[in-house]
RNA sequence: AGGGGAGUCGCCAAGUGGUAAGGCACCGGAUUUUGAUUCCGGUAUGCGUAGGUUCGAUCCCUUCCUCCCCUGCCA
């Protein structure tokens, strides 16, 4: 386990007893939008810390705002956290579990002349805001009594008010320096049923109440969340330590640790670009393969493992990450390499035919499930007249250092026989469609004291071989920073990032389900297509290609 | 009257006064019927900059530079 700034800060609070040894992080989405790769780093860090340290994280939706939130976002992030490994029962909770006490706690505030109900226009309350160089200035409704306070925040809660008309703020500094001090707003008036409360509320609290009140309810000791946040910490210090010093809430208080969030190259993530690029047709839905939110991820192929193991390899830190989408691939290659099943599947096929193979002619071939692994059986697929091998395997006037099918040369077709090319056939744009070889008898693999050839190529014989649609994807944009670039991001889409094509498949291919990881050997990591893929309409999503060491 | 953060190899990232971990990538070499995997070996006289303190500095002090965040009744 690599050591980080947050687990020397737990180490340090367990080693002093600070909460008796205790560990209890926290998730807090809002269900607003589907999850993406970021968050899944967020969700490892902390439910990777919590069970480290032999502690439990809560899944907690931050559902302050009904304007924004919607249940099938919720189902969709619990969806995602257990389809990451994680489980976060029984410790499901959501910000709007706390609404009475947060209602409760804000009359507090008031009782203690620490709040105020303010009767400006948001414009106003901007204009007194102040800007960074110049402080604000006090609101004029900012010395209204207790009684006038609570008076009014009751006939907010109560609905006597339009939306806009007041906001119950705190009373700190409207001099500070921290904008977030600024007699923030932590109440404000929503005619809107909540997706839970329904319509028992028309007022709602905001981000920066809710959030410390809630963990301290819960009692997280860690709240670790982004570094946009670190301006936020002297609010949050300063709500709970007010409550604390009245006895409402326990003390020590959760400590709010951030760090940064991840960014990866050849893509976007905000949730409005994405939105964007759905709502334009750019890409196919919220789980399009090209798109780095956890449905997309998963439907390409991705599995929980490599994404854990990402995680873990970009750590955790306060500067900031650019991570190579490269890093991704590889620990999904490093993940399934291991545990995949190979298959041979020609993805760009060219004809071959094997003259001195007799016509009509089938003969059993088979290669191991797993070449590491013999227990996990054999697969079988028959050697015939004719087959398909990838056209990239073949070269007509070879480059140096090519030892594939060439003119007059030998290579052999794995687990099969060594063929050798004897002539071809091209259409009139000079487009090589038949390949015309000679197989050698005595070269079946396998057999003992046999000759070989440096080149094993794979290959599917149309006898038995299925065909299927593949879908191969790249970068979605052509750029490692899309936001960076002069214009529009949207300029700068890969139009090549998806691209089908048909397929030869060896037959033990016929009943894969999605879900299932493949190997096509020499080619990359497959899966069935979750949406469209069925039995007897394969469709198969490249999820990373295999390294390819070969330079002309 | 601004405030808060960050800068260690191509990308991440430990170390925080005792002489630069690790991972990924990359480069060699071995094995290989996947140009994959696996296995060996290699890769920062250097820690944004310039000074200072010290026997000794990535670490402490000072200067400067660069980047990020903050003026929602969003989270």
């Amino acid at each position: 386990m690599v050591s980080n700034f947050i687990r020397q800060i737990i180490e340090a609070d367990n080693a002093s007893g600070k909460h008796g040894g205790k560990v209890v992080t926290r998730f807090p989405p809002e269900p607003n939008g589907f999850l993406h790769i970021g968050h899944a780093k967020s969700i490892c860090v902390n439910f990777g810390i919590a069970k480290d340290y032999g502690g439990v994280c809560h899944l907690r939706f931050d559902d302050t705002n009904p304007v924004k939130e919607d249940v099938i976002y919720e189902n969709s992030i619990k969806e995602m956290v257990e389809w990451l490994g994680f489980t976060y029962q029984p410790n499901l909770f959501h910000a709007s579990d706390y609404f009475d006490t947060l209602y409760a706690f804000a009359e507090h505030f008031i009782e203690r002349g620490l709040a105020y109900v303010d009767s400006q226009n948001a414009e106003e309350m901007r204009a007194h805001r102040g800007s960074f160089e110049k402080p604000g200035v006090n609101s004029p409704f900012r010395d209204r009594s207790v009684d006038e306070n609570l008076t009014l925040f009751r006939e907010m809660r109560d609905g006597k008010h339009a939306d806009g008309a007041h906001v119950l703020r705190l009373k700190i500094d409207m001099a500070s320096p921290n904008m977030n001090l600024r007699d923030p707003a932590i109440y404000r008036i929503r005619h809107v049923e909540h997706q839970r409360t329904g319509n028992k509320w028309c007022v709602y609290p905001l981000y920066d109440y809710t959030h410390c009140i809630s963990d301290a309810i819960e009692r997280i000791t860690h709240s670790i969340c982004t570094l946009e946040f670190e301006a936020h910490r002297p609010l949050y210090d300063w709500v709970l330590a007010r409550l604390v010093e009245s006895g409402k809430l326990p003390s020590p208080s959760p400590q709010q640790i951030e760090f940064a969030r991840l960014n990866i190259n050849y893509t976007v993530m905000s949730k409005r670009k994405l939105l964007e690029l759905v709502e334009t047709g750019a890409v196919n839905g919220w789980d399009d393969p090209r798109f780095w939110t956890l449905a997309g991820l998963r439907r390409r192929g991705y599995t929980p493992g490599s994404i854990r193991l990402f995680a873990e390899r970009t750590g955790a830190s306060k500067a900031h990450q650019w991570v190579d989408m490269a890093d991704l691939e590889g620990a999904l290659r490093e993940d399934l390499d291991p545990v995949a099943a190979r298959a041979m599947v020609v993805l760009d096929p060219i004809r071959v035919v094997i003259e001195n193979w007799p016509e009509g002619k089938t003969e059993e071939c088979s290669a191991p499930v797993h070449p590491k692994d013999e227990t996990r059986g054999r697969r079988t697929f028959q050697f015939a007249r004719e087959v398909f091998i990838e056209r990239e395997d073949f070269m007509e006037t070879p480059a140096k250092g090519f030892f594939r099918l060439t003119p007059g040369a030998e290579v052999r077709l794995r687990y099969g026989y060594i063929i050798k090319c004897e002539r071809l056939e091209k259409d009139a744009s000079g487009k090589v469609t038949t390949i015309y070889a000679s197989y050698d008898p005595a070269t079946k693999s396998g057999t003992p004291g046999g000759r070989n050839v440096k080149g094993a190529i794979h290959w599917v014989s149309k006898s038995d071989g299925l065909q299927a649609e593949v879908r191969l994807y790249d970068r979605l944009f052509t750029v490692e920073n899309p936001d960076d670039q002069p214009g529009d991001y949207k300029d700068y889409l890969n139009p090549n990032s998806l691209v089908k094509v048909n397929a030869w498949c060896e037959p033990s291919l016929r009943n894969a389900e999605p879900g299932q990881s493949f190997q096509f050997e020499r080619n990359g990591y497959f899966t069935p297509d979750r949406v469209e893929s069925k039995r007897g309409v394969l469709v198969f999503n490249r999820a990373v290609t295999l390294k390819d060491g070969w330079k002309p």
